[in-house]
RNA sequence: GGUGCCAUACCCAAGCGGUAAGGGAAAGGUCUGCAAAACCUUGAUGCAUCGGUUCGAAUCCGAUUGGCACCUCCA
């Protein structure tokens, strides 16, 4: 059974062939650092994960490339938007490259909290300034490229293929429909975007570098096309995004990648659909800024976060809400505490034999591999722990097989030692057994709800009482 | 103005032509001194509405209604 993705540029679900046989160059866009990702962000980056492990459980080798956005360009395609990089350290009174490496730092703590593997090459932007210049120059020699206004654009009237994976109708499109954005009067057509500038309106940037244009900074799309091609090839399998990215950004990095080497540059288009919050999408600027940190405080797990994100397809909004959080937090427990009680019965790991074991495992696989089918793949997880017909071994050894997946952390899972517990909460159990001997039902309900107050559950079972920490 | 996506039980959410996965919540039960925990059971004759195609439609087509996103800030 081959891995089924959905191709944006073709619109439909592709049986994934990479170009080089078993060895697949994956790109994923990575952060702007000027500020913490909030949890859409997140869930992008969750998908990518899905995908990465997806791969690799069929087989592949994985060659991820993740770029970190930390130079001070504008947001805009134009000579407008702000810099958010600038904006951000004028405003809490620290460097450019301070806000860069903190919110670097800060992006890869909620990356190892949520289990993603991490890329294997992780690349700044700013590093890569020279292999931008080059990839520029390149597309001045091949006549794609003016000079206006200072600065050098991209003419997208140079090639004849533009906007194919948007499929954009470009006579159809307006410019400047927001009222934020202003027309850039240096443009020869409206949807041409800037490669390098030397002359902002914003006047000197922090971060500027000397090019054969003139001392500038690179525009908002050539670092993606530049990194991934030094690090992947000029031709690799796999780019992914977030939802958005499609009609410009990667619009725009598709016209000059292409432009610049003559060939195809990107196999397969993968793109992941937007967390909802109550108002609607989920922005920086509006609402509650939701941060992993934020569901942390009010005493989520970042594995209550993945477990949520993997109840819903990439392909398909999702509607983020404390109480959703909530569900998926009780049903992760759920889930673990099954995987304990196996534990608990000395289930270990084995070699998978019997041809009912060997169903859950190609039927998660065959869902999983369905363009990464994670609801239907988490019912296989259910239906395994369900499933009376499997030894404790079996289903203990196909949770470890399907979290490789998952990665909900299932191998972190113990069996339930003898927890210690502080001598005054023992001291109270003891009084309650001693309550419970001689009949005295008031003395032990109120024992027990004076230890549920310190935080501690009393479980009472045939074999006698014991305590548990409250989650 | 243009483009695209979506509408499935109380909530979240799969399914993509062959007779409705899963989770959570809820209810009932077993257990218990009572609880909690655990375990078991139950759940849409129905997939926004109205037409159509088909032996057969949540799945395809058309219309209507409602929601969301994109068209130079955000994944």
């Amino acid at each position: 059974m081959s891995v089924l993705l959905y191709n944006t540029m073709s619109r439909q679900l592709e049986p994934f062939q990479p170009i080089k046989e078993s060895d697949v160059g994956l790109y994923t866009c990575g952060p702007t650092v000027y500020n913490y990702a909030h949890i859409g962000n997140l869930r992008t980056y969750l998908f990518e994960d899905l995908l990465k492990r997806t791969l690799l459980i069929s087989g592949f080798k994985v060659n991820h490339v993740m770029n970190i956005t930390d130079v001070g360009h504008l947001t805009g395609d134009g000579d407008d938007g702000e810099d958010k990089l600038e904006k951000m350290a004028s405003k809490t009174n620290r460097t450019v490259w301070e806000i860069a490496s903190y919110y670097t730092e800060a992006f890869f703590k909620d990356y190892d909290e949520l289990n993603m593997i991490r890329p294997t090459t992780v690349c700044k932007a700013t590093d890569h300034i020279e292999q931008m210049i080059a990839l520029i120059k390149r597309l001045e020699e091949r006549g794609h490229t003016y000079i206006s206004g200072g600065n050098v654009y991209f003419s997208i009237d140079s090639i004849d293929d533009y906007g194919k994976l948007a499929r954009l109708d470009l006579q159809a499109l307006r410019t400047a429909v927001r009222d934020d954005v202003e027309v850039d009067g240096n443009k020869k057509n409206s949807k041409d975007f800037v490669l390098w500038f030397t002359k902002s309106k914003h006047g000197e940037q922090a971060m500027m570098w000397d090019s054969p244009w003139g001392r500038g900074f690179p525009g908002w799309h050539i670092e993606c096309s530049a990194m991934s091609m030094h690090y992947l090839g000029e031709s690799f399998d796999i780019h992914c995004g977030g939802i958005d990215a499609i009609p410009v950004h990667h619009t725009n990095e598709i016209a000059q990648s292409e432009a610049a080497t003559g060939k195809p540059w990107v196999k397969y288009w993968l793109h992941g659909e937007f967390l909802l919050d109550e108002t609607g999408k989920m922005s920086k600027s509006k609402g509650e800024f939701l941060t992993l940190g934020l569901l942390e405080s009010k005493g989520f797990d970042p594995m209550d976060y993945r477990y949520f994100c993997l109840g819903g397809h990439y392909r398909s909004q999702l509607k983020f809400s404390f109480e959703s959080l909530e569900t998926a937090r009780t049903a992760r427990r759920n889930v673990y505490d099954r995987i304990q009680n196996l534990l608990n019965q000395g289930a270990k790991k084995i070699a998978l034999q019997r041809s009912e074991a060997l169903a859950y495992q190609s039927a998660f696989l065959e869902h999983v591999q369905n363009d990464l089918n994670t609801p239907r793949s988490l019912a296989d997880l259910w239906g395994v722990l369900k499933d009376e017909g499997l030894s404790i071994d079996e289903k203990y050894t196909l949770c470890l097989y399907f979290d490789q997946v998952f990665g909900l952390r299932f191998d972190t899972i113990t069996k339930a030692e003898e927890q210690t517990f502080p001598p005054e909460a023992m001291a109270l159990l003891q009084q309650r057994i001693e309550a419970k001997k001689v009949k005295d039902w008031a003395l032990a309900d109120s024992l027990r709800s004076e230890l549920d107050a310190m935080g501690y559950v009393v479980k009472d079972t045939p074999s006698g009482s014991s305590l548990e920490k409250k989650m």
